[in-house]
RNA sequence: ACUACAAACCGGGUUAUCGCUCUUCUUUUAAAGGAAGGGAGGAAAGUCUGGACAGCACAGAGCAUUGCACCGGUGAAUAGCCGGGUCUUGUGAAAGCAAGAACAGAUAGUGCCACAGAAAAUAACUGCCUGUUCUUUCUUCGGAAAGGGCAGGUGAGGAUGAAAACGUGAGGUAAGAGCUCACGAUUAUUACUGGUAACAGUAAUAGUGGGUAAACCUUGCAUGCUGAAACGCCACGUAUACCAUCGCUUAAGGGUGACUCGCCCGAUGAUGGAGGGUAGGCGGAUUGAUUCUGAUAUGCAAAUAUCAGAACAGAUAAAUGAUAGCCACCUGGGAAACCGGGGACAGAAUCCGGCUUAUAGGUUUGUAGUAUUU
RNA sequence: GGCCCGUUCGUCUAAGGGCUAGGACACCACCCUUUCACGGUGGUGAUACGGGUUCGAAUCCCGUACGGGCUA
């Protein structure tokens, strides 16, 4: 039964694969945010966590802690709501994904926003996965 | 009733769906699932302060550094709070009221005080007066006047300035001066009275040497340093490895984190260089000088004591959320039904006390003003 | 989380508490040149903000805002 659940275990925590994250994974941009992704064959060892995710957002454009937690939270509703697809697709081609999103736009989003913004991110990416796994197999 | 100011308090509620975190119980080999309950502020902020707590191989002493500076109380402690004193400012005829104070010392010393002004500080210059002498002029031949020099007296006058060696008036004098007197201002000491004290009042005596210590400084008091990324334990990994220097026995050097003495450490060594590994978990860590409410007692108050009751988050790339509706509040349109809009400052990170700053709106109390009614 | 430093014309900077806050580049006007550039003359333009000390603050002190650095 698929669930819209975002717990310990499926957030990026590890502070050595973030720090590996932005220095060898792949990125792109769109408009108020930048997407980091890493995609990789799942090992057989790890269990079941196909997917981690973490978002992100300066202190540089937000000086108030109020505004970036505001950011953060809406990010991970949009993220846990939409994310059941990509997660499905990764399953089924058996890899593995490490994502971060940061927030770089300048200004406090509505929920409507971020929310489109998120279903154009993981559809993209949905095609990403795809794109890599045809010259592998 | 309205307006303004000050102080104190509050800082929306609820339902549904989806979701996060912690605790307890439970199903289960485990992973995972289920149930119940808890889950952000008055400032969580600034990091300005005082502690608790922890470590540093901490005997101790000196001297720095830094901070504080009227008195009493309070408290674990403070630069906080409460009460009092003094001064300044505003208002007022005054009494008083309100606000503020970094309110020790300028007679320990050093420095500075632009421009202006004679002079910005042991008083010099100019001026005034007396004596003496020189020159010139006048002369009734005794002297007189003017100018200059020397000696002495004096600190009144000298356009300024933020500030000029107590102020005003009178006497006094060759000229003058607190030199004397009256009134007033102010400082110190002594005595008495009141007060725990700061201090106030009265009297006497001696004075009147500018300002600046948020200039250096002096005096008194306090102060070891570093801060939870502290620190302890477990796991992983590694190296009694390499290079250079010193040294192999009373010695290089290191520690005591400002310094000196002193003390301590010091040979499978020490320091430095270059390089490598780890950066996971648990404890610290969430109930403590705790907060709130009520009663009693002490006190002007801050606060304290006793009793009773209630409350108290614990994340770690970092939870406390999203969407929709209803109610309450404010507000625009409308006669009404109703339709539309709005909700501040702001997010725990070891924990407490205080200060400072931000804050839509609401409630209560006090003060002042205006209007109306009785 | 903790510790520390800074803020002066549009930009880079100077100024022992004291004269109208100085200089360079930039900008504007005029002169020079057939024109542009160079050059010359003149001008506009600032002490982050709010208090205090002082006769007098860019400077000294306090608070606020903003910016920056260090920290296993």
């Amino acid at each position: 039964m698929p669930k819209a659940s975002l717990n310990k275990k499926e957030r990026l925590k590890s502070r050595k694969e973030i720090d590996f994250l932005f220095k060898e994974g792949k990125s792109f941009p769109l408009t108020p945010f930048r997407v980091y992704y890493r995609i990789k064959p799942s090992a057989e060892s790890s269990t079941a966590i196909s997917l981690q995710a973490g978002v992100g957002v300066s202190s540089r454009n937000f000086k108030k802690a109020v505004d970036r937690n505001r950011i953060k939270r809406l990010s991970r509703e949009a993220y846990r709501i939409q994310k059941q697809p990509l997660l499905d697709s990764l399953v089924t081609v058996n890899k593995e994904m490490r994502l971060f999103v940061i927030y770089t736009g300048r200004e406090l989003p509505q929920f409507e926003l971020v929310k489109e913004k998120f279903t154009i991110i993981l559809k993209r990416l949905q095609t990403l996965v795809h794109e890599n796994n045809t010259p592998a197999s």
